[in-house]
DNA sequence: AGCACGCCGACT
DNA sequence: GTCGGCGTGCTC
């Protein structure tokens, strides 16, 4: 059918050409506009992933923004290279997420982007070099390093920017390739890498003419002299039983399952393919195993447990957040269970938010039994295609509850019903590096306005911020006193390290009152938790003769002495080196180490318990894959009478056997300069000793002090929430910290001291002059002030919540931080922004 | 963030 | 004189 001429000016043969607001994954304050290309008319929708040049160099993935028809008015808009996705993995919700994020939190939409997407879902090109194969070098006048690389080329056939620099161990390269462009002797490319690789498994099947029964027959009766061929053969249908369903056929069998049966002939095997009798084939499959929920998993909800369950949902009748405070061991995760399920039922999606260290097998392993693979993990330890797929699940509807860390609130759901966010006093949501330095419980409740879902936060030991917000209304508020079952809160004492000093009772750093107490669970079959909140032996060593202090040459901090390494490591920057024989300063052999770690107190438990069997769990002995899981199953099956560990033992761990806990250091804890160290302090504590006793043990806990008169002591024995939560709040009134106020944290980096100090003085002093000086805090050197040989300061802002327009205040800080950079002597100053810091 | 362009010192 | 250093500004 020929369309008849129409006039060119008619609005049906208007060619309209469409032009794409793309977000790039690249800090830059703007969004970036290229052009549709035609063959995408239709399909690019908002949220695809594209592929666009940006710079003359850089090919990188994009996301769609905004799709429109207005050609920007300043340059020429490019094209978009490429679609990657006709089903857009973003949706329209995250962008403006993005959006409001970056705004929020101060940084660039490009950062957020690449925060929020699994690598796997981002490409970027990378420059390499080849030999032009027309190039004459012969006669070519070539300098030295020149030479070098075409030398390296002729043996690579590429190399990349990084590569050689490297090999020529020089900084700039650029200068030194663009010469050999202009000379014509090498080319450059540009490789980009499709980083997500679906698992692929390769099968075997009967080629389509067996698909008839007499055919099959006949060909069985052929084979009958051929043994081996045969045996191949009857294994498939045995397996794959085509007499009874003929489509089984179409998904065939594992390839493996040939190869790997030492009964089977690999050649016959090859012999029936290449005689059109069996065919191979590859399929995509999942990299998550399949996992049937069991059947009659059903949570029984304890009485209280029901009332809790029945309190929240009234609640959320009024209130879109819930606060559910409920004691260690009162069951909230049968709470969430029954919650998960009823929100599934109604068909709507599930995000279960718990801290990177909670997520451990054992809540997994519980999940999965209600769930199955429906549920989807979303975890910093899984692969990047691990993440990919389960981004994909929750777009495809696979997973439409998805358990994960911090991260998995930049997942594309569309339809969350139920957003959960266990332990959510826990300060391991708040991204600290790179930007967005963002606070996943506060996005919860972003994303839950934006999606209309509700949020429950639960946690033993609320953070002071979520419990006010409960009190004041703002949020729904249950509470679980009561442990699960006939279960005990445990029972808390202190011991007096510095009376038993002076009664020299003191074993190194055990009090006598511990150490009994360990001997009598130990005797009675029970095991022991110890928490030391500090990894390695001893946080420094000294002389004895000159003071002499082991130190960090890059970090204001001392070289921890870890004993099974034989190093001085910096727990800051990384920096390792051997432990000296001599003081470096006097060349005295009286070195000692001050202070204990994790390592000196396995140690010396090693001594004085010689028969107990004891571990330790802390990030040195947990660095290996399934270092963390066999730890913990060994300890769950009793092979370990004593477990010492940092606050890595506190979260998500329940034991049947624990009947003591020893609390080490925490004097430290309470009096780390931070307002909120008490509170830290009182939650770590509480944690700690929620591991002691279950079901109808009470279990005891005993808390090592100098000071045993301390408030946040008495509280946490009492197991006084309230009574810390009262004590903190007023303060905090009192000092205009959060929840009362917003707090900006600028901190403020430089190689150099005085141009540090000088230029924190300076922005201080402008911030000062339009907000105020009470708004201003600082600056101030944090307690760790020089790391990686940049000296720090911090300046804190605090922003009322009400009646203050907060986005001018925002831009009026960003302004005064350029201000600052752009001077020149200020050049190298590096200001980062941490909004809500924690 | 990269990367190109442009302006200056220390070397063949 | 050029090579190679770093500061400055742009990327649709």
């Amino acid at each position: 059918m020929k369309r008849q001429q129409v006039s060119p000016f008619s609005e049906e043969n208007e060619i309209i050409t469409h032009f794409a607001d793309v977000i790039v994954p690249v800090p830059v304050p703007n969004l970036y506009t290229y052009r549709v290309p035609e063959k995408m008319e239709g399909s690019l929708k908002v949220g695809a992933r594209v592929i666009v040049q940006f710079g003359q160099k850089k090919v990188l993935t994009a996301v769609v923004a905004k799709i429109h028809n207005h050609p920007p008015q300043a340059y020429q808009a490019k094209y978009i290279l490429e679609l990657l996705d006709e089903i857009p993995l973003i949706t329209q919700k995250q962008i403006e997420l993005f959006q409001w994020m970056a705004q929020y939190y101060m940084c660039h939409v490009g950062e957020v982007l690449n925060v929020a997407l699994p690598s796997g879902l981002k490409i970027s090109s990378e420059s390499k070099i080849q030999l032009n194969p027309q190039g004459d070098w012969e006669g070519a006048a070539l300098t030295e390093r020149e030479m070098l690389v075409l030398g390296l080329l002729q043996e690579k056939e590429s190399l990349s920017y990084q590569e050689i620099s490297q090999e020529l161990d020089i900084k700039n390269v650029y200068q030194l390739i663009k010469s050999l462009v202009t000379k014509e002797l090498i080319l450059v490319f540009e490789e980009v890498k499709e980083k997500y690789q679906p698992k692929v498994v390769k099968k075997i099947r009967l080629q389509r003419p067996y698909l008839d029964k007499p055919i099959l027959e006949k060909l069985l009766k052929d084979l009958e002299k051929k043994p081996k061929q045969s045996d191949i053969v009857l294994s498939y249908l045995r397996h794959v039983p085509v007499f009874r369903d003929w489509t089984l056929n179409e998904m065939g069998i594992e390839k493996s399952f040939f190869t790997k049966n030492k009964n089977l002939s690999n050649s016959s095997l090859k012999t029936l393919m290449a005689g059109q009798i069996l065919e191979e084939f590859e399929v995509i499959v999942s990299r998550f195993e399949e996992f049937e929920p069991e059947k009659h998993a059903q949570v029984q909800l304890s009485k209280l447990q029901q009332l809790a369950f029945n309190q929240i949902m009234d609640n959320f009748e009024r209130n879109n957040i819930v606060l559910l405070h409920g004691v260690t061991g009162s069951g909230k995760t049968e709470i969430y269970i029954e919650l998960i399920q009823k929100v599934l039922q109604s068909g709507s999606q599930v995000l279960f938010l718990l801290p990177e260290i909670a997520l451990t097998t054992q809540i997994v392993a519980r999940l999965k039994k209600f769930f199955g693979s429906s549920m989807g993990i979303y975890h910093s330890k899984f692969s990047d295609n691990e993440r990919v797929e389960v981004w994909q699940g929750v777009v495809s509807g696979k997973y439409n509850f998805v358990v994960g860390v911090r991260s998995s609130i930049f997942l594309p759901f569309d339809n969350l019903g139920l957003l959960i966010v266990d332990e959510e006093h826990e300060n391991s949501y708040k991204q600290h590096d790179p930007a967005p330095r963002y606070h996943a419980r506060d996005m919860a409740a972003v994303i839950a306005k934006q999606q209309h879902c509700k949020v429950l936060l639960g946690s033993a030991t609320p953070s002071i911020e979520s419990f006010y917000h409960a009190q004041s209304g703002r949020y729904g508020l249950v509470r679980l006193t009561e442990r699960y079952g006939n279960a005990q809160l445990p029972q808390i004492e202190l011991a007096d390290i510095r009376a038993e000093r002076k009664a020299k009772t003191l074993k190194s750093h055990f009090t006598s009152k511990l150490l009994n107490a360990m001997h009598a669970a130990l005797q009675k079959g029970e095991q022991v938790i110890l928490f030391q909140n500090r990894r390695g032996y001893a946080p420094y060593i000294s002389c004895r003769d000159c003071a002499w202090v082991s130190k960090c040459q890059n970090c204001d901090v001392s070289l921890t002495y870890h004993l099974h390494t034989h190093q001085l490591v910096c727990h800051y920057c990384g920096y390792q080196q051997e432990t000296p024989k001599k003081c470096p300063a006097c060349g005295s052999t009286r070195l000692e180490t001050v202070g204990h770690g994790t390592e000196k107190l396995e140690d010396e438990l090693k001594l004085l318990f010689p028969e107990a069997s004891i571990q330790r769990m802390d990030l040195d002995t947990t660095r290996q894959k399934n270092a963390y899981q066999k730890i913990i199953q060994d300890f769950e099956e009793h092979k370990i009478d004593i477990l010492i560990g940092t606050q890595m033992i506190s979260k998500g761990l329940d034991f049947d056997n624990v009947s003591l806990v020893g609390i080490f250091d925490i004097d430290r804890m309470i009096h780390f300069p931070d307002f909120r160290s008490i509170e830290r302090a009182f939650q770590i504590m509480t944690q700690v000793s929620g591991r002691a006793g279950r079901k109808d043990k009470v279990g005891k806990v005993i808390i090592q002090t100098n000071k045993t008169d301390q408030a946040v002591l008495g509280k946490v024995i009492q197991n006084d929430y309230l009574g810390i939560y009262e004590q903190e709040i007023e303060e905090r009134e009192q000092f205009m910290y959060p929840p009362f106020n917003r707090i900006i944290r600028l901190i403020i980096k430089h190689p150099q001291q005085y141009i540090t100090n000088q230029a924190a003085d300076e922005l201080a002093k402008n911030l000062r002059e339009k907000l105020g000086w009470e708004r201003i805090l600082g600056p101030e050197a944090p307690v760790i002030s020089r790391v990686r040989n940049l000296y720090l300061k911090n300046i804190l802002v605090k922003i009322e919540r009400q009646n203050i327009n907060l986005s001018a205040v925002k831009n009026f800080i960003q302004e005064q931080i350029e201000e600052i950079t752009t001077q020149k002597d200020y050049r190298k100053i590096r200001i980062v922004v941490d909004v809500d810091a924690v």
